[in-house]
DNA sequence: TATTTGACTGACTTCCCAGTCATTTGTCAA
DNA sequence: TTGACAAATGACTGGGAAGTCAGTCAAATA
């Protein structure tokens, strides 16, 4: 009976872990609204029905609340769409409409659409997140981007090599979706699919034969 | 003698003037690497080598320095690159290579490069300041890229019209080398010479023959 | 049921910083 | 040279928010 069984092993603890929960939610919510400098402890704490003190015995500081609530609502996400990718044995365009489709609804359409922009928005004072996002979601995800790519040159379905060169250029599009929605959406609605179905359509052509020809 | 010569009127203008300057430059270093939330007055204050009152001689208060940082600090270089564009003839890819050079040169090496993302980070609470961006960068950036699409197109340059239809892909790793600099560069450079060539490269492909051919 | 335990509370302390204003300084005009 | 005036100063204030800790009480235990 060393290892507890993994759910509720007692009132206390559920109790617990259910309020944890409520502060990271709380959290998210106004990191994200504010920034991690204007966002006040105190709201966090009344939108999460606890008491102030509740937050130090489960984080450090402010600070440290901070980083678990980004590295919690990164990983996930980011997982699955890695997994949808590798599993399949799709053409790349269809691959590539898959992942630009779970990205609208899993992303794009949810609070976590925020994350990037906060982690650039605070990735200077906080080194330690940017290379922690840089390490667990950056670099898998252009890995990731470079095997599919390259399978499909060599497949012959893409022309041009230039996607393995330079994975980044398939996922710019959206990650400018992502920050133009986070920032202009209410002056300027960004029409989203036809940005990603025009970006397709552009990577799906018979790239470069010779600049000079 | 109504109108002032443009130039020193006499000493205490001058001098006003430096001072005023000096406020502005210090506020810029100050909120491009703190925030303006965590940016301390008396830090702007001691780098400009003024005392605490005189930013209250110039700018209501902390919010209306931020809001003249970020827009003294947008206007030239832009209206530089669309004047660059609309002037010469060349063809699209020699024209788009002039302005990601351009963009390297005069906004990626300079302290500049850290505004997109100053404003994107404090977009959400400064609403007025983001649609100013929208306003006066955004929109004739994007109608000004569509021009040049749409020219390119015409001439058979471009096989496609997807440009048109979206010039925000042509920008978007332009976008990318920015944000990437502000916020990855010490965990990992990007080649952003490299990123471009092979922008333009895809660019430039004939695309879009019917998807299904 | 009685006792113990420790998770949770929230008023309080402490520090910090935007913004003020009475005083000082330097320029200009007479 | 001097008086008048604006510009600049910086010690101070008030408010706000992070973090603390002695007390409370529900759950676990005997």
């Amino acid at each position: 009976m060393v290892g507890a069984p993994p759910h509720r092993r007692n009132k206390r603890e559920a109790a617990s872990e259910a309020r944890r929960q409520a502060i990271l939610d709380a959290a998210l919510d106004a990191f994200v609204s504010q920034g991690f400098a204007a966002a006040r402890l105190d709201d966090i704490v009344a939108a999460a029905g606890v008491a102030k003190g509740t937050i130090y015995l489960f984080f450090r500081d402010k600070q440290d609340l901070f980083e678990q609530v980004v590295r919690g609502a990164i990983g996930p996400v980011f997982a699955e769409m890695a997994a949808l990718a590798e599993k399949t044995d799709a053409p790349f365009d269809v691959m590539l409409a898959a992942l630009f489709e779970k990205f609208q609804r899993d992303i794009l359409a949810t609070p976590k659409r925020e994350i990037p922009r906060l982690i650039l928005a605070e990735g200077r004072r906080f080194p330690e997140l940017a290379a922690f996002y840089h390490r667990e979601v950056i670099t898998p995800g252009l890995d990731l981007l470079r095997r599919l790519a390259r399978r499909a040159h060599q497949r012959g379905e893409l022309a041009s090599d230039a996607l393995v060169r330079q994975p980044l250029l398939a996922f710019a599009p959206m990650l400018v979706s992502l920050l133009w929605t986070s920032t202009f959406d209410p002056i300027e609605k960004l029409d989203v699919p036809g940005l990603l179905a025009t970006h397709r359509e552009i990577l799906s052509a018979p790239q470069a034969r010779k600049p000079t020809s």
